[in-house]
DNA sequence: TAGGCATATGAATCACTTC
DNA sequence: CGAAGTGATTCATATGCCT
């Protein structure tokens, strides 16, 4: 039988109505794809603040409440992370979302306990609450810190997706969504399930750009479910904790209601290194380019001939498309399918393109 | 005599060749109005990079940028934010710039040691460097923290001239400026002097939001003196702090040149409004068009079906609406949001409908 | 002179697999 | 473990040369 410390399975697509650090205790090391973080950052919300020997935190009344304060809600930062930390794969990666209140600290403490950072992201609010009293800038956007289990450690990052995703070109730190609002935001007799209900549209960006099909997202502090919805959307699995029963079940009945994409909606721009791997000599036993043929540049400054076995002669040199491609430029390194080309009927072509006949023609 | 740890008077409109920290420690206290400080970022670059085209990429190597841990340098942070605090006047303000591979740990010595944080803007790179290797979101922002000495303190925020820089719209937390570049850019043998010269523009907004004319403000990593230069065109007295010669000759000179400016003029030194782009994937995101939907031109003859990431499939090939818009034409380019339509309840309709609908339900 | 084309470059924690 | 091989990867500006 399973103890409640190592469960057997994850508790799939299901919210955990606990506290948060106890439920994470509770689930296997290594074991989540990617957790998404929405901590509290109110430092007077004293519910999730507490004093080592369990004393309730006050209201913050002065500069030494203020300091124990800061502790207070250091060790609460320092206590789900570190949990967090044990039970992500060491490929996994976290995401943590605050405004200046709090981010600061949640950030320096990612990084002390030994997450490396990957980006922050701004994400600006295209709709802001206007600073009604003139005292300050509008506050208009919120911080994102995305962080990987360490410096070498590897993770998901789909570059193709959030390139089509932006229009062709790369995807920024700073993005831009209105605030949750409208049909989206959850109410209960005209007033706000929840203050800080995220937009879908950014758990939809995270989720797209650091995660895959299938994968394990969990959030520690769930509220009403946004990254449950979106999800079960994408056709990621999901958990989430949260203790406030009022919150339960709203996020419950949303995800109820949300439908998932099918398989083909599903589909997004898949990166080259997933495609299978086609030696450049295989070019040359099919027939497909002729031992002898010559290949140049794009700008025709260098030309090289193709042995029998796929390798480049070119200038004396001999070696594969990239070594002499790199070479011949003086280069650290070199694509050989995007430098050389063939000459085509209609004009140099770069042999990528024969690469790609290739694949069409032996893909499924 | 006045003694170097309590001079009598302030050393105005100068720069001090001297350790950051030193020079503070002479400066008499509760006597700075505001402070501006551009502290080393502690990058932690690995090896080398290189641009796909094979360039190589100009990095931050100086040894002003290395410490040995994140404990050094938070012991760096925190020595310098103290006698920050102790020059500064009760209704001074504080201003901090920082990546995200510092700003986390600033920010939460500047919380720990009493400053009150007002607000965390964002400097949103018009031209940042891209990621050259597809790894990672575009590094596109940089962070300033802007805080006074406490909770209850005073500080200066000259709400309307942000007001009417801004066409009679509240300043918001994120700004737009490109990186300095260009005739501003301080070079020397075709080589830059510096390798983080911040805009001017930048310090214009800070000073003119933050300071009043006959303030005295204080860079304590003053480098080639963009905050001196500022100060002087605006009417600000300035200290700068800097180590290095040879960047304090650059700054010396530059400052010298500097003419005092016209209030008026700054208005044309601000970025053009750039109009907002939207992706087409927004609508993808925020659920205007739901991925798995299917588009076709405006006589029906080919359709293709929206991705996940806001790809079109059509007749077996991936890409964005302009893309595939043009594949399927065989045409060399296409504009996709006037060519492909969507199913709308009064009939086809472009997708560039959505577009504009998308804007005017998120644009002021 | 204006415009087109090529080149240079900016605070960057910038690859992965096989042997 | 390291070394070697394969091969994936860039956007906005500024400057300079050529026509």
């Amino acid at each position: 039988m399973r103890t409640a410390a190592e469960p057997a399975v994850l508790p799939l697509d299901a919210i955990l109505m606990q506290d948060c650090v106890s439920a994470m205790k509770a689930l296997p090391a290594a074991s989540i794809d990617c957790i998404f973080a929405d901590p509290p950052y109110n430092l007077q919300l004293g519910g999730d603040l507490n004093r080592p020997d369990g004393s309730h935190v006050d209201a913050v009344t002065d500069d030494w409440d203020k300091f124990d304060s800061f502790t207070a809600y250091d060790r609460f930062t320092r206590a789900w992370l570190k949990e967090a930390r044990r039970i992500l794969k060491p490929n996994g990666s976290l995401w943590v979302i605050g405004s200046y209140h709090n981010i600061f600290r949640v950030g320096a403490a990612v990084q002390d306990l030994g997450f490396w950072i990957l980006n922050d992201i701004v994400w600006r609010k295209a709709n802001p609450m206007p600073n009604f009293k003139g005292t300050r800038f509008t506050n208009a956007h919120e911080t994102l810190i995305w962080a990987s289990m360490g410096e070498k450690a590897r993770y998901t990052f789909n570059y193709r997706s959030m390139k089509t995703l932006n229009d062709e070109l790369q995807m920024r730190s700073d993005w831009e969504f209105p605030i949750c609002g409208g049909p989206e935001r959850l109410k209960q007799d005209g007033h706000k399930v929840h203050p800080t209900q995220k937009p879908e549209a950014l758990l939809y960006r995270v989720m797209l750009a650091t995660t895959q099909p299938g994968d394990v997202v969990l959030d520690p502090f769930f509220g009403t479910g946004t990254t449950g919805a979106v999800a079960k959307r994408l056709g990621r699995h999901w958990i989430g904790i949260e203790r406030e029963p009022v919150y339960v079940a709203a996020a419950q009945a949303r995800i109820d209601a949300a439908l998932p994409l099918d398989e083909s909606a599903l589909r997004t721009m898949q990166a080259p290194k997933s495609l299978p791997r086609v030696a450049f000599g295989t070019l040359v036993e099919t027939g497909m380019l002729a031992a002898g043929a010559v290949l140049t540049d794009a700008k025709r400054r260098w030309s090289a001939s193709v042995g029998a076995d796929g390798s480049l002669l070119c200038e004396g040199q001999t070696g594969s498309i990239h070594k002499i491609g790199a070479a011949v430029q003086g280069a650290p390194s070199c694509n050989g399918w995007s430098f050389w080309h063939y000459e085509a009927p209609d004009g140099l072509k770069p042999i990528d393109a024969l690469r790609q006949t290739y694949l069409l023609a032996t893909q499924p």
